[in-house]
DNA sequence: ATAGCTGTTATATTATACATAGAACAACAA
DNA sequence: TTGTTGTTCTATGTATAATATAACAGCTAT
């Protein structure tokens, strides 16, 4: 799968790095199982740090997201979309509020936010 | 309107201010034209320093949602719920694509995150 | 065994963002 | 004139991000 960065982006590196895996499994183009690059490779690849890269790969190993093992590697975790009931939804609702608030404030209702959505989870599923 | 602050909230201040007025507008409790309190004032009520305020009220402005005039105050935009057209939406979209993505790797499809959102809007219609 | 690959750890430096503090300024109101 | 408004300036301390070397421990294949 291609992974890509932009060093001008004011988000960090390692985040959109990890952003950039989340949507690839999302999309299919990565499924449980499958082997990620090594921080050494992948730091090549994207022109960034070794460090950079294993900062994203500890925050996806902290969401259970991918698996690492020293001497063997890094690949997304088998049970990488079941339920793990972390909470993450209570964290997933504050986000939205925020995001809520925030398209109120520039006009964007609940009609046309749905539809953002919608829209959104419809281009994930034929792959972008 | 009652504004608050957790100084150990990993959220920058200003931020977490500039999203409190957000969503104090989003769900009515401020509207068009309602004064702010000065950056003083406000500071001085959350035990935060003058110039965080500040930069949380030119967050705002920069985004149109609220009028900043030298000598008279701050208060909200008039034309806060106008739909700006200012590549909003273009953020939104892609804010609620890293979301879905997310939502996806921990077991959240599509109809529990559309629930999320209506309840989201739901309790905000209510006044939280 | 040795060479080569894994991720990890440690130390160090540079840059940027966040938050604070105090002071002074210009614009307006009472 | 006095007081309030937001703004500007200088300064400091802390935290995070990203980089750079270097060494380490675990495993694999030659």
């Amino acid at each position: 799968m291609l992974l890509q960065i932009d060093v001008n982006s004011e988000e960090a590196l390692y985040t959109q790095l990890a952003n950039q895996i989340r949507y690839g499994i999302a999309r299919g183009y990565l499924q449980p199982d499958d082997p990620l690059p090594s921080v050494r490779n992948l730091a090549s690849e994207l022109g960034i740090n070794m460090h950079t890269v294993s900062k994203a790969y500890n925050k996806l190993k902290e969401e259970g997201i991918i698996i690492i093992n020293r001497s063997k590697g890094v690949r997304i975790s088998s049970k990488v979309f079941a339920d793990r009931k972390t909470g993450y939804e209570t964290i997933l609702e504050e986000k939205i509020r925020q995001l809520v608030s925030q398209s109120i404030c520039n006009g964007i209702g609940e009609k046309r936010f749905l539809g953002v959505v919608e829209n959104v989870f419809k281009k994930m599923r034929s792959g972008e």
